[in-house]
RNA sequence: GGGCGGUUAGCUCAGUUGGUUAGAGCGCCACGUUGACAUCGUGGAGGUCGUUGGUUCGAAUCCAAUAUCGCCCA
């Protein structure tokens, strides 16, 4: 051998930035990472949830993937064959919006400018871009994903998977097209999803109309009284609502009202009291009005609507709230989403009176062709003059605008196709009920089958050019005889035979039926016929075109191809060996906020396609937040890049701060800091200087630039990085553990590999291979259940209070001692094999590293059995648990240990004796203790430079000493030339003081018959030993006082 | 409005089935560089466990109400 390591050839910290990418590349050639299908291991894999290409990973995916990372190269030294499934998402809506902002803000062009192919192209040159950057940044978090597997939500074989499951759905007629209301942007002309819709308080007016009665009989009211922000909807209602209650819903209101009075403050109460006189008064005066419409509601009387002078119907629905304005509420079921609903429920006519771009259609009669704005003025100006306007209030307005186009938001009715959900959720429900799917933390079991059991269809339609264009190509027919003579041509379609085509027959008569639309200026049909075309087929496409079938223009919700992504992913629909070995998915590994939009929906196509669960377990990991509680984004300032933690912490100290971050409960809060990038101060991140361009360092005095810096001046400016203290503990560790090793490395020279036999282990030994033992099982079981942030702890507080502080400091002398050197030396590099290969899931790169450190000196290891390291840590087996190492008598007589040697040091601490200073103890204890400790005598030495005077029953405390008790041990330091006797006598009175006081609740306790009749035996008897203990303690410390108050 | 979760030391979090004196890391204070590590070592100070009520011999822990913060759904 002969080979050795010197002090010089290892620095004192791990280069993480050197050795990343080398360590990474050198996994990736070796091919660690990849999934064999042909392997005849049992499976473990796990899919990605894939990331968007809008934009960079922030720290939430950090967090999601170390996780994921963790699990996987747990599982593969195990001995799973293991596959984990890299890819990314189209992400639709969102990927256009960016494009489509920046095609504006750079060369001001809308997407009509470029048409639907060139914008295309465009979207996936970012997308180019982007998984590029998002695959780089996975890379260098030490992602061990098969890197070549990675596939994209619109890729061609998701796209197949795609087209063939939407065939399929619609054969299985569980596609079908119907109105929904939508978030519509007219400036832009397409739907928004909720999320990109922001609210915003605008000044505007309440106006309230007055619409007549028709033919009101004695005692009935002629009008009734609505309100409105938007008096143009007016020309689209289709009823006005009265609550069918009214009586009840206000007594409701009274007892809300008078419940909150009993308890509130005396500011409060005045407010409280005015609510209720006001309701006495409602009661009196509108009550009754209310209580008449409402029966005349439930006889079908109608009123007339002003302007259009079309009868519509009075209707009975809580949506009407008695207890505000005229109690009763216009309904305008195509143009607000609550009205919707009151439609739904009462049956009514949706009229739509809106064109896309937000100019009013036919529907609106007079006032066609007039703009949302000009309407408004008119509809008001002419009921003024028919004098139905009582009243206009000014009022802050809640409005909702799109966030792309900065416009107000339009609910338009607009075509959209669904997913049938009946018979899908339910198997979807099943799967969770059965357990065949389980989810952790259990309590998101509840929001997942909630959710689930609404069963509400699924709208996928999008109005948008990236995504899957819905493969669906209609006709409409004219007339039955059109239609006939169409269905005719269909039954012989050669591709409608063999089952490539399949087709479906809407009657506008019956979807009227369902859902009373009154449409656009559209050519009233009498059925459309649809056809759904499975594979990506040019000529059946083009002949189906050529026939006059017109291909929706939609494309498919991108929630629909992500809820393929564990079979997609694996090559379905062909039957791939991969498949057949990696489905079902062993885990799933992501966040709760999709738990609905993803993980349901996974699992419901998953059971249609495959006939079998995608996952058999589902982790739900917690939040970041920042040091405010809010959610870390963007648009905030407040987002951590994880490529700043890398840079400045190493991805280890990341992956390990994340998964030490990783409990059971909903969220982590990080309070973030920027670091000034000319003295590296870092400074807590305020909500006011999060939003500045430039930020000035209280220390150095430079001013920095953030995010949002845009001039000039400040772009100059060199940036400085958001960053968390909260990945300095991880940091710590890792250059700790990374010392532990190079002590270790040094330590090794001459290191010859022999079985050690049990006679042959040192105390320390035993003691350090029972807690190995110990924590191996802790943390292979918290891994295995998820524990992340438990597993973290164990291994931090064994690596660090055990390993360091107190085996590798016992072991120093060994190593200096040629006869017990070699037993230090293969215990020494067995634990720390050991430790490594429990610590490479969570931080990979150092222990890679060391490994390779380790085995060039050390290339055999083992204890009983010896074999050669492997090349890689990768190919390194799973520690295995040595259930004969656990000896409980080793662990507590080691605390004993420790015990006398943390009472040496606290007493040389608060005596002020320098560590230079040896100092002089005795132990007063059991004969069986002496027997224990007396053996440790040079540990005391070299670890408190301390050495014994005495041992035994019948040690007598020197003259001028301190001393700590410790249960049954008094330990004594003798301090013959430096003793502080104030000090002293303080401490000892401050101890009497407390001990008194235990005594007296435990007496109190004992006192209390109720305790000593109820509580177990068991209890009682150790409250009883602790009080003869404390009575013992307090005797001596009153011993101690009073020799020390003799030397005053 | 419904559901879920949080509230424990200055900060960020642990705390098993209720049972001695409620723990850790950071920060703070004191002392310390003898060859693994100052990204370190040793010791110390610091908490009426959000509030109120209940169950119990005994509550941070169980129950109820309430406050407050966050997330999801409507």
């Amino acid at each position: 051998m002969g080979f050795e390591f010197s002090s010089e050839s290892l620095p004192t910290s791990f280069d993480f930035k050197e050795a990343s990418t080398r360590i990474f590349n050198s996994w990736v050639e070796a091919g660690y990472f990849h999934g064999d299908p042909d392997s005849d291991k049992p499976h473990f894999s796990i899919v990605i949830p894939p990331p968007n290409v809008t934009g960079a990973l922030h720290l939430g995916h950090a967090l999601n993937n170390t996780l994921q990372d963790v699990l996987a190269r747990m599982k593969r030294m195990q001995g799973f064959e293991t596959l984990w499934m890299p890819g990314t998402d189209h992400a639709g809506i969102a990927t256009q919006a960016v494009v489509e902002r920046r095609l504006k803000e750079e060369e001001n062009k809308t997407r009509h400018d470029l048409g639907r192919q060139a914008l295309v192209e465009r979207i996936w040159e970012w997308k180019g871009q982007y998984e590029k950057r998002i695959i780089s940044q996975l890379k260098q978090l030490g992602s061990s994903c098969d890197w070549q597997r990675t596939r994209f939500t619109l890729d061609e074989i998701c796209a197949r998977a795609v087209r063939t499951t939407f065939f399929d759905l619609f054969k299985k007629k569980y596609i079908y097209r119907g109105k929904r209301l939508v978030n519509w942007d007219t400036f832009l002309q397409t739907a928004v999803s909720d999320d990109e819709v922001f609210h915003a308080v605008v000044q505007g007016h309440f106006w309230h109309f007055r619409y007549p009665v028709v033919d009101p009989l004695q005692g009935e009211p002629t009008h009734v009284t609505v309100a409105t922000t938007r008096p143009e909807t007016m020309l689209g209602d289709t009823a006005v609502a009265v609550h069918p209650d009214p009586e009840r819903a206000l007594e409701k209101v009274r007892a809300e009202l008078e419940v909150k009075l009993l308890d509130a403050t005396a500011g409060e109460k005045e407010q409280l009291q005015n609510q209720l006189d006001a309701l006495d008064q409602r009661q009196q005066e509108i009550l009754p009005g209310l209580i008449k419409l409402r029966d005349m509601a439930l006889a079908g009387r109608k009123l007339m609507l002003p302007l259009m002078n079309r009868e519509i119907l009075l209707v009975a629905d809580e949506w009407a709230k008695p207890e505000m304005g005229s109690g009763c509420v216009k309904i305008t079921p195509a143009h607000d989403p609550n009205d919707y609903e009151v439609g739904q429920r009462c049956g009514l006519e949706k009229i739509n009176i809106l064109r896309p771009d937000g100019t009013l259609n036919a529907n609106a009669g007079d006032y066609q062709g007039l703009t949302i704005k000009e309407s408004r003025k008119r509809v008001v100006e002419d009921l003024e003059r028919l004098g139905l306007i009582e009243q206009i209030e000014d009022r802050e307005i809640d409005l909702a605008h799109s966030d792309r186009s900065k416009t107000p938001i339009e609910p338009y009715l607009a075509d959209q196709w669904f997913v049938r959900m009946q018979e899908l959720a339910q198997s979807a429900m099943d799967a969770v009920e059965d357990e065949r799917v389980q989810i952790f933390p259990e309590r998101y079991r509840k929001g997942y089958l909630d959710w689930l059991g609404e069963k509400r269809d699924w709208p996928v339609s999008r109005q948008l050019w990236w995504g899957h264009q819905i493969p669906i190509w209609s006709y409409a027919c004219q007339d039955q005889a059109d239609l006939d003579t169409r269905l005719a041509t269909l039954e012989e379609d050669v591709d409608v035979q063999t089952g490539a085509a399949a087709y479906q027959v809407e009657l506008t008569a019956e979807l009227n039926e369902q859902s009373r639309v009154v449409g656009d200026e559209a050519v009233e049909t009498f059925a459309v016929i649809h056809i759904c075309i499975n594979d990506e087929n040019g000529d059946v496409e083009k002949r189906f075109a050529a026939a006059g079938f017109v291909r929706e223009d939609d494309v498919l919700d991108t929630w629909f191809s992500s809820a393929l992504w564990p079979h997609s992913t694996l090559g379905w629909p062909e039957q791939t060996s991969e498949l057949a070995k990696f489905y079902p998915t062993s885990t799933l590994i992501t966040s709760r906020d999709i738990i609905t939009l993803w993980v349901a929906r996974m699992v419901l196509m998953g059971m249609n396609n495959m006939g079998e669960v995608p996952f058999h377990e589902v982790f739900i990991h917690p939040k970041i937040l920042d040091g405010y509680g809010e959610t870390m984004s963007k648009s905030k300032g407040n987002g951590v890049d994880p490529l700043d933690v890398i840079d400045k912490f190493g991805p280890d100290a990341l992956r390990f701060g994340l998964a030490y971050l990783t409990t059971e409960t909903q969220d982590v809060r990080m309070p973030v800091q920027f670091e000034c990038p000319h003295c590296g101060t870092l400074m807590d991140q305020t909500k006011k200087n999060r939003e500045l361009p430039r930020v000035t360092c209280k220390q150095c005095g430079e001013a920095f630039r953030t995010q949002w810096a845009r001039k000039e001046e400040d772009l100059a400016l060199p940036s400085g990085p958001v960053v968390s203290e909260r990945f300095e503990v991880a940091r710590n560790f890792c250059t700790k553990l990374w010392n532990a090793s190079r002590f270790t490395l040094l330590n090794l020279s001459g290191y010859e590999p022999a079985p050690v036999s049990d006679d042959q282990l040192a105390f320390e030994d035993r003691w350090l291979l029972s807690r190995l033992s110990s924590v191996t099982i802790e943390v292979t079981d918290k891994l295995e259940h998820y524990g992340y942030a438990d597993a973290a702890r164990a291994i931090y507080d064994f690596a660090w209070d055990e390993f360091c502080s107190f085996y590798i400091e016992m072991t120093k002398s060994r190593m200096q001692d040629a006869e017990a050197k070699p037993i230090a030396q293969r215990v020494t590099a067995f634990a720390l094999d050991q430790l490594l290969r429990l610590l490479h899931p969570m931080i990979p790169f150092i222990t890679e590293e060391v490994w390779g450190l380790l085995s060039q000196i050390a290339p055999q290891r083992g204890l009983t059995e010896i074999s050669d390291a492997t090349e890689s840590i990768m190919l390194a087996t799973w520690p295995e648990v040595n259930r004969q190492h656990i000896d409980s008598v080793i662990e507590h007589q080691f605390s004993l240990f420790q015990d006398v040697l943390r009472a040496i040091r606290e007493i040389r601490s608060r005596q002020n004796i320098a560590p230079k200073q040896e100092v002089e103890f005795s132990v007063a204890c059991s004969d069986e203790i002496v027997e224990l400790l007396k053996p440790m005598d040079g540990y005391f030495q070299s670890m408190a430079n301390a050495h014994s005077v005495a041992w035994g029953k019948n040690v007598q405390p020197p003259v001028n000493s301190a001393n700590v008790r410790v249960d049954e041990i008094e330990v004594f330091v003798d301090l013959k030339n430096f003793i502080d006797v104030e000090a002293e006598i303080e401490r000892n009175e401050k101890l009497l003081q407390k001990l008194q006081g235990q005594i007296q609740g435990k007496q109190k306790k004992l006192a209390n018959e109720n305790f000593v009749a109820r509580a177990p035996e068991e209890v009682v008897q150790r409250e009883r030993e602790g009080l003869m203990k404390l009575e013992e303690e307090v005797s001596s410390v009153a011993k101690s006082l009073e020799t020390l108050r003799s030397q005053t």
